[in-house]
DNA sequence: AAATAATATGTCATTATTGACATATTTACA
DNA sequence: TGTAAATATGTCAATAATGACATATTATTT
């Protein structure tokens, strides 16, 4: 994901923003993220409701503990894509990986 | 996505399968598959819907007309980041790309 | 506490995805 | 019909994401 984004000074001054205002994103950029943040709280969450460990996660998903483990660190070189496999891989139904998209 | 998934065959035979289970995908890519389909629909419906050409969309999200193209065409080589992205950049709401998981 | 299991972090060669471009095809509409 | 706008398809050099690996750190169990 790119955060290379130009600053768009808050005139509202040092109030405590968002994340989003702080680091300059764009409202699209900060949707993004906020989508990514929910699905990878959502990975964690399922992995664990399931008792499986990162390796168990990425054999399931033909991945590595690594990987796993930099999807739930954040990590900007994780894609969507690979996000949503764990989920799906962890277990997680239709439903829940829609309730992902609802929650904060 | 990969697809070079070997063959599952259907023992009840001959009955029309699913497209899953015709393309012999696992359940997680099936669902994955299922899941782009849907994000894909509903990205070319909020473009249409707002009466974008794909150039626009193309220009909101830096992209170019050709990779939109092949975002609603469900070319192999674009990834569900893309695929939000244009979704996002459409002006589908929160709500809007949630439903798109829903959606059949 | 020490051993073991789990998770985190860094690196890298391989593979996947990208925007840009050219150009073909289809659609709208004068 | 013809012509312009929109969309589709193919290619490619540049960039991003990947699994694998080594190894560090942190939790858990004995």
């Amino acid at each position: 994901m790119k955060t290379d984004k130009l600053a768009r000074i808050h005139v509202a001054g040092w109030q405590v923003g968002s994340t989003e205002d702080f680091l300059q994103l764009s409202d699209e950029e900060a949707q993004l993220v906020a989508l990514k943040l929910s699905l990878i709280s959502a990975v964690k969450k399922s992995r664990i409701k399931r008792k499986l460990s990162q390796i168990d996660l990425a054999q399931r998903m033909k991945s590595s503990q690594s990987r796993i483990a930099k999807i739930e660190a954040g990590d900007p070189s994780v894609s969507l894509d690979l996000i949503v496999r764990a989920l799906i891989a962890s277990g997680a139904t239709t439903r829940d990986i829609q309730a992902a998209f609802t929650a904060k």
